[in-house]
DNA sequence: AGCACGCCGACT
DNA sequence: GTCGGCGTGCTC
């Protein structure tokens, strides 16, 4: 008698063991889809995790209800994966499962994609042809269409038949499917669905490589070197320095020794411009896995990596990781220093950049991390030589770095010389821009017209009634729709009140600055430039965004005003200003990242600035002109940086020297909640001691009316992580077996962005 | 995640 | 007297 233990797409912690029907004996496989009856009338897609002989004898077991595939699914490397994300990341390993695989193989309904095609009814043979036209002479719509079909098809020129789809032969003859459907009904033409891929299976013209510079080829043999002893390198290129060359030289030397290749991205980075570059030299051996792709697309993907030819190279984002690989041999992060690559919300809370080092380790692949302002994670492991590393200071066709000046608007606030939130330098900086028709962009990293609304008289401000945090202020695009508050955190909309709700006033100020109040105010200092704003709300869609890039590119605008995005984007080579309008909002974010954060933006934005021949200028503004920062940034020095920062986190216990752990609790009773926070607490304490910090209540404490309680744990960085789940795990189940703990929720965020 | 079981308010 | 509200607990 055989046994199976079933991962099912659920948070459960336990095993769930059903027992192997004899029919199913010989061919089910470690990996294979199952249904299996769950709970009372429930039926879930599981994946067969281990096949073993012991019968559980405190529960009777379930059969498997029905086996879906005679290969794995899911490969015996990715299971191993799946296990070390689950077991690191503290979820369930049901919770990876779920992200692991795309919806359409879990169930949830994948079909096929069929076109209709169109064949010849079989009682016309080669040769009646000539019948069947003049039979038509009276219907030209037919005829016209018989005609193109036979040419289509290649009819009588060859032994086989080219496959004719049905949209196709109409949208070439410009024909109705009346027309179509009369010579159906005449029984000269038959339809038949025919299975078609989602995916794209033109053959592309593929182009040759371009040969590296030679500071390029340098940094490449440098590479090549450091991967004969590293497993990890990082390559530290300033901004335009042409990584994607590089990597581009790597791929192409992977796939010439039959290896896989997966180039991560993150999310935003993922463009139309960059799968084109990538297509035209990797054709069809490319595969994209995009989440903005549809569910059936990925699947696709998906299957092909199963299959007997899988792609040579993946282009994906974090998610990618999950994906099926044969033979990886390399893999590369680009934008290493992305938090994007740190899933935040759902479990599993896995870092797609320690999951991929990971990922290649398991096949013995190399992991190239490239940026031009590294994490101090990574770069204290290139710093302490487990990484290799190779830097690249030129950048591309030689164009400069940009010149950086600070500007101390609390002096020029003072003084009553800021000019709304520009200072005098920006705006000569910008009309001395525009003047020669170069583009400006700015950088305000907080969307919405203001950061919130305050009364007047008393103070009060509107506040998410569901999540505990102010309310932004949007103003209205037009005279037809409404001011609104918006909660940015769960995305509810609020009317603006028309009175205060406290006192009864009806004037309300703006507090702070966002990306429609730059726009505003730019508009009235240039009338005339062209300005367009990108953030969440104007580039919602890959589609817009891509637009806006591709818009101000083309130089349809001036002044590209944005968020953090603008640093995202490609290089614009007529972008000669880069304004920086508020350092302070980022240094200020209560975080031990911060500073590190501020030098990654600013640099990244700043390196948006320059042309050819033609020194870029940036304009820093800021209140903290002494912060530690913003010389490091200004000189562009990283090494001052990472210095003075790894001091700061050695002393304060933080990573790259602590590991974090964030334990949260959630519950509808804000009293409770405390209460268990405490205790928890305290359990924790006896093991780990001074190592538990809190509970505290995190930025934003509340949530769709669920109460937050959070303890970080500062772990030492040789502490095994096994040791750490364990106590962790046991610690939990002696507060869940308290009766006041129903209804509380725990989770862990490991490594923690 | 779903869904049944179960214990308290306004209805035929 | 019941119908149904959703809080709690279990699912191999």
């Amino acid at each position: 008698m055989k046994f199976a233990d079933i991962i099912l797409p659920l948070p459960l912690n336990d095993h769930y063991t059903y027992s192997v029907p004899q029919s199913m004996e010989q061919t089910l496989q470690v990996g294979c889809r199952v249904k299996v009856s769950f709970g009372k009338n429930m039926k879930y897609i599981g994946i067969v995790e281990n096949i073993h002989s012991t019968k559980p004898d405190d529960y009777a077991v379930k059969d498997i209800f029905q086996q879906l595939d005679l290969q794995p699914v899911v490969t015996p490397n990715q299971l191993k994966f799946w296990t070390w994300i689950s077991q690191y990341y503290i979820c369930p390993l049901g919770e990876v499962y779920n992200a692991a695989l795309p919806a359409g193989l879990k169930g949830e309904d994948y079909k096929p994609k069929t076109e209709t095609r169109v064949a010849l009814a079989s009682h016309l043979e080669p040769g009646k042809e000539e019948i069947v036209s003049n039979f038509l002479k009276r219907s030209q719509k037919q005829k016209v269409l018989f005609d193109t079909y036979l040419e289509m098809a290649g009819f009588g020129r060859f032994d086989e038949l080219k496959p004719v789809a049905k949209t196709e032969l109409l949208r070439i003859t410009s024909s109705s499917s009346a027309a179509f459907n009369e010579l159906v009904k005449k029984k000269i033409f038959t339809t038949y669905e025919f299975e078609v891929g989602r995916l794209d299976n033109c053959q592309y013209e593929t182009q040759p490589l371009h040969k590296l510079s030679k500071v390029q080829q340098t940094a490449f043999d440098e590479i090549q070197t450091t991967f004969q002893t590293k497993d990890v390198t990082l390559l530290h290129g300033v901004t335009s320095s042409g990584k994607t060359e590089i990597y581009i030289h790597l791929i192409k030397e992977a796939i010439s020794q039959g290896k896989q290749v997966l180039y991560l991205l993150p999310e935003i980075a993922l463009t139309t411009q960059i799968t084109q570059r990538l297509r035209n030299i990797f054709g069809n051996e490319m595969g994209v896995y995009h989440s903005k792709f549809s569910d059936a697309e990925r699947v696709e993907v998906y299957q092909r990596q199963l299959s007997g030819n899988p792609y040579k190279l993946i282009l994906g984002v974090r998610s990618s990781v999950f994906l099926p690989f044969m033979d990886l041999g390399l893999v590369i992060i680009d934008e290493e220093h992305e938090t994007s690559y740190k899933q935040q919300d759902p479990a599993p809370r896995y870092h797609a950049r320690s999951g991929a080092i990971m990922l290649a380790k398991q096949y013995g692949a190399k992991t190239l991390l490239g940026t031009a302002t590294p994490s101090l994670e990574t770069y204290s492991m290139a710093h302490s030589g487990k990484y290799g590393y190779v830097a690249l200071t030129q950048r591309y066709k030689d164009i400069q770095l940009p010149e950086i000046e600070v500007v101390d608007i609390k002096r020029l606030k003072f003084q009553k010389r800021m000019k709304g939130v520009f200072s005098p330098v920006l705006l000569d900086a910008i009309g001395n821009a525009l003047e020669k028709g170069e583009q400006a962009i700015l950088f305000q990293n907080r969307r919405g017209y203001s950061n919130f609304i305050q009364c007047k008289t008393c103070g009060w401000v509107p506040r998410c009634e569901h999540c505990d945090v102010s309310l932004t202020y949007h103003k209205s695009k037009s005279a037809a729709v409404p001011a609104t508050l918006v909660c940015h955190y769960c995305g509810k909309v609020y009317q603006l009140p028309s009175k205060c709700p406290a006192c009864e006033e009806e004037h309300f100020i703006d507090i702070g600055v966002g990306t429609e109040k730059v726009e505003d105010q730019i508009k009235k200092h240039f009338p005339f430039a062209r300005t367009i704003r990108m953030d969440i709300d104007t580039a919602h869609t890959r589609t817009a965004y891509e637009q806006i890039i591709s818009d101000f590119s083309a130089h349809k605008y001036d002044i590209l005003i944005g968020t953090q995005m603008v640093s995202k984007g490609l290089d614009f080579d007529n972008v000669s200003v880069v304004g920086i309008l508020d350092a302070d909002t980022m240094l200020n974010i209560p975080d031990f990242r911060s500073h590190e954060r501020t030098f990654q933006v600013i640099a990244q934005v700043a390196g948006r600035a320059g042309r050819k021949n033609h020194k870029g200028k940036v304009v820093l503004q800021t209140r903290s002109v002494d912060a530690e920062v913003i010389p490091q940034v200004v000189e562009n020095d990283y090494p001052t940086m990472f210095a003075s920062q790894m001091e700061e986190r050695k002393l304060f216990k933080y990573p790259p020297f602590h590991r974090l752990i964030c334990v949260y609790l959630r519950h509808r009773d804000a009293g409770r909640l405390e209460i268990l926070a405490s205790d928890m607490a305290r359990m924790l304490r006896q093991p780990f001691g001074e190592r538990v910090l809190g509970p505290d209540r995190p930025p934003v404490s509340r949530v769709q009316s669920m109460y937050i309680r959070k303890i970080i744990i500062k772990m030492e960085k040789n502490a095994s992580p096994s040791r750490i789940r364990t106590i962790l795990r046991s610690v939990q189940q002696q507060l869940m077996q308290q009766p006041s703990a129903n209804g509380l929720q725990v989770y862990y965020d490991v490594d923690p962005m």
